[in-house]
DNA sequence: AATGAATGAGGATTCATTCAT
DNA sequence: GATGAATGAATCCTCATTCAT
């Protein structure tokens, strides 16, 4: 573990209060002061570290997916088989902690952003493309040719589960989970 | 076609520009003036039909929501069988009309507004529910006890195409439906 | 005289009030909410008319331009000969309203602003190009070919006692205009 | 040459630097931390050296003043008689560092100061009487009677020339002293 | 029916200044 | 001596909303 100066220290803690502010509201209209007092600090020291609200939102985001990149690559090392492979792949998408009521909310949130700032649409694309990646190397071996389809397919499950995750009161991950790997079982040969 | 009043015609003038600015401007940060202006009118004028902001918005939602329904109606009335009635409920979500960028993105922003406004909320229940009976109604005959889980599969599927389909510059609605029906056909017997 | 509607009558107030604010400030640091208070109004409202406080501060030299353009065109209506003329030309700096102590202090601070402002330095120019032509018109008679070396002399001249009239207490225009008709009489032949 | 400890050298740093930045930026509108940077120190160090912004400005103007009294000193040096001294003064205030764009620049916003922060005035005060003062003792023996006015009306013909100096691109020394002696001329027996 | 006029409330952002180290 | 960290206060500007006409 490195060393933190205070400088990651505060913008770790900015971060999380962002998705956890967003989430909770429901809406990217939450004001710095509201962030910034919920990492307990002044907004002021928010605006030093960041610079301006947008680019608050843009790390909250990077995170998440860094998040969700850590789940997927921590969950794809104890699999060695394509089928563990394609488990593994489609359980770090409901992690607890990447399927948490609050995250999911912001990350719909986010998606909104995307449509107008092109910072966030980049990220989410790179969100799209690791998980096209990471489906299509656990398909290709069991699906071949139709590897192509059905990753795009999954990838579109997937987030219509977030949507609907996002606006139930429980989100069941265990259960959308269940629905992509049945999803999968069905299709594949 | 009733004779409108001058009140209708206004009303479904703004609902419209509502759409089409929330649409264009991929987000719910419009103003007013701006919506109103679209509508070729003053910004009090809108407050004098609507009240507020928020109820211009839930007008627009409930809009897109009742010109889904339409389409839906109209293509269920010529589908005889299950087979039929199945494809004309996907088709209905991929219409022309309701897969345009500009109606998709406003509805991903009505989506994320649903978190925060509850009657948003309780529109887009209806609008769950809506689409979940009109495909237990034609999965029924065709996958018995299986028709649940697959219409609450497909209704994620549509969901996760549509939010795609906002980021994406074209909206392919004809992949779209493809993508949706390749998947019945893959899960029916 | 035209019959004003509120919008110019509310600009006017609005000019006025900032001139006074920033002559009775001395410095350019003032509120837009300090000018409305002055002008009578909200702060939103002058922000209404006039989109932002540099837009307020470059109507506020303009009025000030264009007042001094007056007193010149109504100061030179009178004067037949040369002579005449450029005691008109140079009475009209030193009128009562354009000499006024709160006048003076906000042009000195326009002059400043002119450094930063591309807009301010324009009409500052401008100024300084209708004082020239003012002065060139009634010297050229009277000095031929030193014409333009005195015009420039007496512009700078004219600047340089509004200058010192800003830091005094008591900003007196007859003795400024002494001083440069003085000037002239011991110049010209 | 006295050897200078740290303090002096920081102090001098910042004045320059204050000077550099106001003049670069035609403002006095600049942050503290600019200052510092251009002197490569923090901000925080800046106010440990002068207590706030005001007296950093104010010790900027001290300089330049200084520096003026200095050219002055240096110049009557080498004057024996009143021609020479008149020439001497009016040439003390065209000196290249004097007249450089960046210090006239800086000297605009420090008179526009004076009408805002006392000791700014107090400072111009001083500056006027230095220059009447060794305008007076070149002139008497001239001018005898008349030097009083004369060295008013020189006073204000130099403010005005740096006026308008700051405000053209280039700043030419050669003609605004030109323009200086020629009045002194005419206007000398 | 329709609008121009008007404002209160609110939020992002900036910055001089302080202080512990 | 020097600085990074931190903040309170201030200000511009936006906007939904109201109201008289």
């Amino acid at each position: 573990m490195p060393k933190l100066g205070v400088e990651p220290i505060r913008k770790a803690a900015l971060i999380n209060a962002a998705i956890a502010t967003v989430g909770r509201a429901g809406s990217l209209d939450v004001t710095v002061a509201q962030i910034a007092r919920e990492a307990g600090m002044s907004s002021a020291l928010a605006h030093h570290y960041f610079g301006s609200k947008e680019r608050i939102f843009l790390a909250a985001m990077r995170h998440i997916l860094t998040q969700y990149a850590e789940s997927a690559r921590e969950l794809l090392k104890d699999a060695p088989d394509p089928q563990e492979r394609l488990r593994a792949v489609v359980r770090a998408n409901f992690t607890p902690q990447n399927f948490a009521r609050e995250t999911v909310a912001a990350w719909l949130n986010f998606y909104a952003l995307a449509l107008v700032e092109p910072e966030a649409a980049r990220l989410l694309r790179i969100y799209h493309r690791r998980l096209r990646s990471n489906l299509l190397v656990a398909l290709r071996p069991l699906a071949g040719a139709g590897a192509e389809r059905i990753a795009r397919t999954v990838g579109a499950l997937i987030d219509g589960l977030y949507l609907r995750a996002a606006l139930s009161n429980e989100a069941d991950a265990a259960a959308a989970e269940r629905t992509t790997m049945d999803y999968l079982e069905k299709v594949l040969p």
